[in-house]
DNA sequence: GTTAGTGCAAACCTTTTGCAGCTCT
DNA sequence: AGAGCTGCAAAAGGTTTGCACTAAC
């Protein structure tokens, strides 16, 4: 779904195309990362300094409810917030790093197998499909495992809960 | 992971089994839905009238943080709540009606395959995985096509903006 | 000109935090 | 006794709503 196309079924729906969001559209489209509702609008006002956070939220839940962008949660890395990104591109899953917050997507045959499973086992119509996965990525795998032999040899009883953090 | 086990792994890691931490366990793992944070309060005030929102909110978050318990989102079907449920079954997608928010799990070989894949493809170690997916079930896809005939037959001009609800 | 959309302020809902007192072990 | 846990009040974080004014078509 190019921008050009979701302008024209903007039109169509008699939704009109204003200044504030063609700015978030192309900050959506462009932007390979995902961002929340505050960054967006942190980069709107950039480029319309009296642009308004809730018109950020209003803009992102008529793309969600139009099926323009979908809504992801990556685990809650950060946060309760929720990011989003254009349906432009293949379905993927979104396999988030719980201790450096990288998110990397994965396509592949089994995310579409599974869609028509769950198409044809239930009778479902599936509108969206959401797959995010946690857990530690190979680079922190490795730091992970040079920080807990350092913990152990450091403090070898274990932390009262008093004293743990996060 | 049974509920003698989940006692079992606390204690040992000096956490108390108190009173109000038994009455929650016990209503995450008999109920058969996925209760909220709110939920789990009002069942947990039948129990005990005095015990506090915050203490399920703590207790809770302990729970997601051993991994006891999965957080769920069911596609924000009702709003931004978190749902949850015991981390005791097998891996399963999520299935929400967008329309009648009825949840069905579906296992299947295609949710294995997709993980194997990831922490191949990836090095990725994964602790979480979550798939969520929204649409219409087959008994609401019916209903919408009578709900969308009968409108059509009743409304032939779109209705505008300013009267759309939600 | 009409209706949709914006900005502002205020409300809302869910979740977290600080702290004094209580309670398991 | 002592650390962990609870309840209460208050705050924080993210998002929505009501309303008068503005701007797109």
């Amino acid at each position: 779904m190019a921008g050009q196309d979701i302008q024209g079924s903007l039109k169509k729906q008699g939704i009109r195309l204003t200044r504030q969001r063609q700015i978030l559209l192309e900050l959506i489209e462009q932007s390979g990362q995902h961002l929340d509702a505050e960054q967006l609008y942190e980069r709107a006002k950039l480029r319309d300094p009296k642009i308004n956070r809730v018109t950020v939220y209003r803009t992102l839940k008529m793309l969600k409810q139009g099926q323009m962008v979908d809504e992801l949660d990556l685990m809650h890395y950060e946060g309760d917030q929720h990011y989003y990104e254009t349906r432009m591109k293949q379905e993927h899953a979104h396999v988030v790093c719980l201790r450096c917050g990288k998110v990397e997507e994965f396509y592949g045959e089994p995310l579409h197998r599974l869609r028509r499973q769950i198409e044809v086992h239930f009778g479902f119509q599936i509108l969206v499909a959401r797959t995010e996965v946690g857990g530690y990525c190979s680079h922190c795998q490795a730091l992970r495992a040079r920080e807990m032999a350092d913990a152990a040899a450091a403090a070898p009883p274990p932390i009262p809960m008093k004293d743990r953090r996060q």
